[in-house]
DNA sequence: CTGAAAGCGCTTACAG
DNA sequence: CTGAAAGCGCTTACAG
């Protein structure tokens, strides 16, 4: 590969003045510009990054840590956050924590990275930061809201007779970023219908949100023996879980029970009924985390956006019937 | 962060003597390397791979190109790739390309990764390696078979009792890699039941393999106003696609028609009945152009694997109501 | 067995 | 407006 060196002879001028042009940091005759502008053409000649990374102390390179990419919501978020990296010339590795080995990630700083997305959920990683690469993650300038969201559920389930929701809650209730426990109360109060505490089925122990937690969950529910017409759960992949549960019981969805999951997972859209639920815009998060990992870089902090899911219905949602 | 120069210093030894240790490049006496391991811990020293790389020519660092993080097989491959990626010391940068500029690719080379593994279905991405650099891609040394499979398929069909067997193709039968469609062909002869060119729908000119598709073969199959008693298809979301179409012409799976997908996308187990399918294994295929790619540039080209796609069967087959 | 020195390809004060 | 020179943090012949 051509080096500047070469530009520097062919254009006739030194490799100082190279780097000037190229940078456009210093102001440089046109003609001499134009000179080694033509150079770089004819060589084809492009700046190595990692020469000038040693001296910039810069590498334009970022990590984004996940759980595990077969969520499709990190997946969607990656896919945002290494949009917006391209446009700012930024490259974004991936470390699937699951599947790496510890030194991947203590190895970060050594390798110049400039900083790092959390996109982890439970596990912490707080130790393998004591270096003070800048970090960025859901929670802090960017931010994840489902209250609107949420009492537009409650809104469209009040408007078709529901009074009586469960909740599934997946992540225990005790979580305190469990915003969506409390914005369910707040809402099922404003509509007037309340939350009957023995309808909400805390988390199992482990926090765990997978389909088979939603089943069980479901049959805790059942085990109740109280009434329902609709239930809530904590993402999309309880919300199937526990659509196994309630057909195990003979009934339908949703002439018996409505469902209402969350993450609005796009490959079950092929399901029917297709299960209502909420968009959390991980694309969108993922552009605005990285966004704001740029500003953290570059030393000027600015952004500061709350993300709002939006409530989707979909035919997993039906009217109760009223009893005549 | 403490650098080579440090360590030298501490531990009275010159800088080349911290890296030769380091390195384990040279015999050094085992009281000076101690001396210098010493002072390495103390420091919390980590050579800095910038620096490295800049001598060195090597990064450590490779791209993995794909279309869409969407799709669930590339993410489970790009798992796979990272997880030997991480284990012999690589980091790996992800560009989707369908959300990046042109410029992330161009910069590929400058920026000194070491390789590329190219995950990238129809578009040609040619243009972009004019650079000698590295790449991996399946179709060469690491290979993809679903022959096996769709022997087992059919075998399984036929035990059943089916004879006529439908096929959408999704991607053209032009297409040259369509071993699918020769596979099944193969298959049908060898098990005397044979493939009725009229059950196979080739694909749409786009060559698209999403649920519409598959919802638009299935109705173009029906319009055809043939018997048969089961549908493969080219991939799961085709499949479900299919499903929709089948249940809209008032017959269900698997009592009236057998459905078999491919790719066994792990969300999909949620269905009801659950799709038959064939596991592609992502994320071997990814762990194996991984290995590739780094022997590619390593320099000792020996790995050479095919990869066996295994049929899985599933609750969307059921047997043939014999006509008594 | 150990170290002084050149060099990897850049950037950027500093001087002219 | 242009260039000579130091320096980024390493590796690696080469000499001792």
């Amino acid at each position: 590969m051509a080096t500047r060196k070469d530009v520097a002879k062919q254009a006739g001028v030194s490799e100082a003045t190279v780097s000037y042009v190229i940078n456009n940091t210093k102001n440089i005759t046109p003609v001499v510009k134009k000179r080694v502008l033509d150079a770089v053409d004819n060589l084809g000649y492009r700046p190595n990054q990692v020469a000038r990374s040693l001296v910039t102390k810069q590498t334009k390179h970022v990590a984004m840590l996940v759980d595990n990419l077969m969520n499709p919501y990190y997946c969607e978020m990656l896919e945002g956050a290494q949009s917006v990296a391209s446009d700012n010339g930024y490259i974004v590795s991936v470390i699937s924590i699951d599947v790496s080995n510890e030194e991947s990630v203590l190895e970060l700083a050594s390798r110049g990275v400039d900083g790092v997305i959390l996109a982890i959920g439970t596990k912490s990683v707080d130790n393998y930061f004591k270096t003070g690469l800048p970090k960025v993650y859901m929670g802090k300038y960017v931010t994840m809201s489902y209250r609107k969201a949420i009492f537009e559920m409650v809104e469209c389930l009040v408007n078709k007779g529901h009074k009586k929701i469960a909740f599934l809650s997946g992540i225990p209730l005790s979580h305190l970023s469990h915003e969506r426990y409390y914005a369910l109360k707040d809402a099922c109060s404003a509509y007037g219908i309340g939350l009957d505490p023995d309808l909400v089925i805390d988390a199992n122990e482990k926090g765990k949100t997978d389909e088979k937690s939603g089943e069980e969950a479901m049959e805790e529910l059942f085990a109740r023996k109280k009434d329902f017409t609709a239930v809530y759960t904590v993402n999309d992949l309880m919300a199937v879980g526990a659509a196994k549960a309630i057909r195990r019981h003979g009934l339908k969805i949703p002439d018996d029970i409505s469902l209402i999951g969350c993450d609005n997972i796009k490959l079950f859209d092929t399901y029917n009924p297709r299960l209502a639920t909420m968009d959390a815009h991980a694309f969108e998060a993922g552009e605005y985390l990285m966004r704001l990992l740029i500003e953290k870089i570059t030393g000027q902090l600015k952004i500061s956006h709350e993300i709002q899911a939006d409530f989707i219905c979909k035919e997993s949602i039906g009217e109760v019937k009223t009893g005549v």
